[in-house]
DNA sequence: AGAAGTGATGCAACCGTTTGCACTAAAATA
DNA sequence: TATTTTAGTGCAAACGGTTGCATCACTTCT
């Protein structure tokens, strides 16, 4: 069986409760008790049992991940991997471990993330998308649980701490930069509306073509679903338009991809005929050809920086007030984008 | 405070011993009973404490995940997300949720797995990585510990479970192939050298060179860590050969996406030019230009039968016996090979 | 010398479940 | 009718820790 606290104890000739103390390095032991408690440790091969710890104390020390539903493929996205390293990272820097429960449908991921919460299998949450009025948020929230969104939360964001690039300002940014190489007819390609993400870049994206002086053409904003279709229908759409585009921003590197192996395949050059700047900075996109120019958004400091704040949050007693943090941002300028657009007017 | 047994308990009016049994569904509790009882917990929105739960059972419900340490930029390849993703399908059908450790270092990943075991946080671990001589599959084999490896783990792999694809036939099969498109020059670029995939699929790659008559030079073959150059300098390297290959097997998606790259800044077009054939399958396989033929491993079920085998393994009593699984495997073609090499005999 | 203070350790209750065994009342048997 | 079964519950002891409080042996002060 396993070696337990009493088997230390006697081993060192103390009271359970005084090896307990050793562990938590209680001042009120002698430093010669701690020794000896220590080597009889050592010596057994004792490791704390984490449930019965978690009992008597009332804290796992795990940090509960909700993901997406597995139905939805954005899993694929390496993003996530990155943002996990990130929140793993500062995780394991202050002695959490993390938890995550999945599901195929949202309905099981609500389930498992009750049954985490309600179970206390974890001392906090962060979540690792965010939508309209999302199920899990408010229930985290009603339940007054320490949690961290990962991304802006659609509801009552001012009450929900969350880390989130300055999509809106990215937005505005790369539009820009495409404007400045000499474009005027840009088209925006993102993914699911409901996601605060796209909804941010375009509203950047119609701003930046606003203070240039370019109309909005609703025309070119399109969004799809990535991992169908790829973005595959969108540029095909955007090519047929009366005027197509020379330019597209697109909203994350994967569907960038997509989008650059359907112009490839339509005989479109990028970056002679077509620019095409993205978001996220994957390493797929230094990889890609031509190399993508896109905005590197510090995936992994997102996770890291939710996770800092949900320790914060965890140790504090008061309520979960709405922090905000807000990670940097920069273009990373590669091959994907051509000098003028203005030869398209 | 928490909503307990007790309460519940008091709520129907019996004692914490058959709101247990109810949970557990015991044929001992009368129909009734267990209505009542079930109405006090919907009542008072009772969820089972995990911890307290898994002290007095022995048994979490739980299942650890080893990745390789975040040092290794390797968790950045989409392998892991799919993995995972057949993990926590299967894990999520039976009952069990996922725990992962991780740690930047090999040490705090050996640290962390030997203190999710002895602290008895999991029934059974899967190995997400097979090195030689791994510390880790060493550590768990003789505390006789449920696990299971995915990819081939290398000493002693007949007392080992694992879940891996037949690398070497993959190997031998796309070198055929591209043999068959009239190649000669075939070429091999790998990742690193102690990963059993590596030397596996090489070994494949060899073997079909030999029955096609084709002699071995060792030239042809080189390994790199991916990650660093993205395979650049292997690339440079083989070019740079009197008699430059018509044909590379690249070991990985990601890595074939950093040939390619190299390639084309290189102005040598692929398939034109040169042929790239790969392995796994990413969904980025699909995106490249041009999309890439590559050997599709079925990651997802990859993980799925590795969680398959070690819940069976942990509701066996009997030690863990050496069971090994090969997922099927087949190429994908798509429009990175060309016809014939011939003409650069 | 006796009182008070101090430092180190032990005792025992508690955290929320599970489970072997004892118990009771009703049903089946002799 | 007395006795054995049987079905349905409850009691209480684990599971392996933590922690408030009591205890005890010394110092130190008056």
């Amino acid at each position: 069986m396993q070696v337990t606290i009493k088997d230390v104890a006697k081993q060192a000739n103390v009271a359970p409760s005084t090896v307990s103390r050793v562990i938590a390095n209680s001042p009120r032991i002698s430093q010669k008790t701690k020794e000896r408690v220590k080597q009889a440790m050592e010596d057994l091969g004792y490791y704390p049992n984490v449930h019965a710890r978690s009992l008597a104390n009332r804290s796992t020390q795990a940090i509960g991940l909700v993901m997406p539903s597995a139905a939805t493929k954005t899993l694929q996205n390496p993003f996530f991997s990155e943002v996990i390293r990130g929140i793993s990272t500062k995780a394991h820097q202050n002695g959490y471990s993390l938890y995550m429960t999945t599901g195929v449908t949202e309905d099981e991921v609500y389930e498992g993330v009750i049954s985490m919460v309600q179970g206390r299998r974890v001392d906090g949450v962060v979540v690792l998308y965010s939508r309209t009025d999302d199920p899990v948020v408010r229930f985290l929230q009603e339940s007054k649980f320490p949690f961290v969104v990962v991304g802006k939360p659609f509801s009552d964001s001012s009450q929900v701490t969350y880390v989130d690039t300055d999509n809106y300002l990215a937005g505005r940014e790369v539009t820009k930069y495409l404007h400045e190489l000499g474009h005027e007819c840009i088209a925006f390609v993102g993914g699911s509306q409901d996601l605060a993400v796209t909804q941010e870049r375009v509203g950047g994206y119609k701003t930046a073509l606003m203070e240039a002086g370019i109309p909005i053409n609703e025309d070119y904003i399109t969004s799809a679903p990535f991992m169908t279709t790829g973005g595959a229908d969108a540029v095909k759409r955007l090519m047929s338009l009366e005027h197509p585009p020379t330019a597209i921003v697109v909203s994350d590197d994967m569907m960038a991809l997509g989008v650059m192996s359907t112009l490839n395949e339509m005989g479109i050059s990028v970056p002679d005929e077509m620019s095409v700047v993205s978001f996220n900075n994957l390493f797929i996109a230094e990889f890609s050809s031509p190399p993508l120019t896109s905005v590197e958004i510090n995936i992994f400091g997102l996770g890291f920086e939710a996770t800092n704040c949900l320790i914060e949050q965890m140790n504090e007693e008061t309520p979960p007030y709405g922090k905000r943090v807000i990670v940097p941002h920069y273009l990373v300028v590669r091959q994907s984008c051509g000098g003028s657009g203005k030869k398209a007017k």
